[in-house]
DNA sequence: ACCTGAACACCGTTCAAGT
DNA sequence: ACCTGAACACCGTTCAAGT
């Protein structure tokens, strides 16, 4: 067979596998589909990857770097656009949540991704637990707003606002501002 | 081939397959090993259902059948209460949740359950909207607060209550009760 | 080091044929 | 009607062998 011109490199692979997922769903992204689209031979995948799991984290995180934390204003007004930009992406590419909700199962993924988001928490004073909680109630109701009510066709901007201000006025702490 | 003495039964499929999930996860329940598991070949289990899919709706169904909606109390009271019972669902069989998230995506089986749940909402004179919206929330926030917050090891009774009364708070209808 | 070819142990599903 | 046997078109992954 004729070989690439250039090795495979892992963004390579993941940044494929990324735009195949979003394109037809993880289904659509077997090893082997994957391979073909990059020009070679399904083992030539296992260099790159230990295996489809690490794969699909590495598009998750991918796609993850993406959503920036907003650096300015409250902890309230911080969270808040950070939903908003979490919704954005998920409406974008629907076909992530089916991914990220997996992640949510494997300890490792979850604990990164609520590390990253826990920041502007950590900094108005919450505790490390309490950051953890609020993110994980936050980024559930996206998710919940973003597509399941999206599935139930009450899928609405104003609505999405009104309850992501009540949530997040629930989680301030008592005693906290 | 030694056949079996009594002809398949859709329950006797739906509640092995339910079995088989509960204890090795959807992974665990193949067309193939579900057919074994049932002294039977494969093809056999396609009379008694359409494909997988309509398979694991009705194992969803079937586990769902037993959280009963409680009948007395105000809205607010018996949400929580049914919340309760979804959580203790969940934790009992947590392999269930990725067939519940699976569903989710998946319009027709997302609003039967969200119609179910919403009787006590419209009761106490919710719109449709706004009851599919309200047992939206507190699922997501259940199925949050009982796996991903278990995964981060930050799963807690008292924060699960604290956090659902929040939430109930925040639902309730401008002008309601 | 990087990749291929071939193979292993699986999938879901269909369909003609048997009882 | 109910089920089997055989097949189709796939999977993820491993591994010896080639360049």
């Amino acid at each position: 067979m004729a070989r690439r011109a250039t090795p495979l490199t892992t963004q390579e692979v993941v940044r494929t596998a990324r735009s195949m997922i979003e394109h037809g769903g993880v289904e659509a992204c077997s090893m082997r589909a994957l391979a073909t689209e990059l020009g070679v031979q399904a083992p030539a995948v296992y260099r790159r990857v230990k295996d489809k799991g690490e794969l699909l984290g590495l598009v998750l995180a991918d796609s993850f770097a993406e959503v920036e934390l907003p650096a300015e204003g409250t902890w309230q007004e911080r969270m808040a656009e950070l939903m908003r930009r979490l919704r954005r992406l998920l409406r974008k590419h629907p076909t992530l949540l089916t991914l990220y909700l997996a992640s949510h199962l494997r300890q490792t993924d979850a604990a990164r991704l609520a590390e990253v988001a826990s920041a502007p928490l950590l900094d108005a004073g919450f505790d490390a637990e309490g950051a953890s909680f609020a993110v994980t109630v936050l980024s559930m109701y996206t998710l919940g707003m973003t597509t399941v009510a999206a599935a139930l066709a009450i899928d609405d901007d104003e609505m999405f606002e009104y309850g992501l201000t009540k949530m997040i006025e629930g989680l301030t702490p008592a005693g906290g501002t």
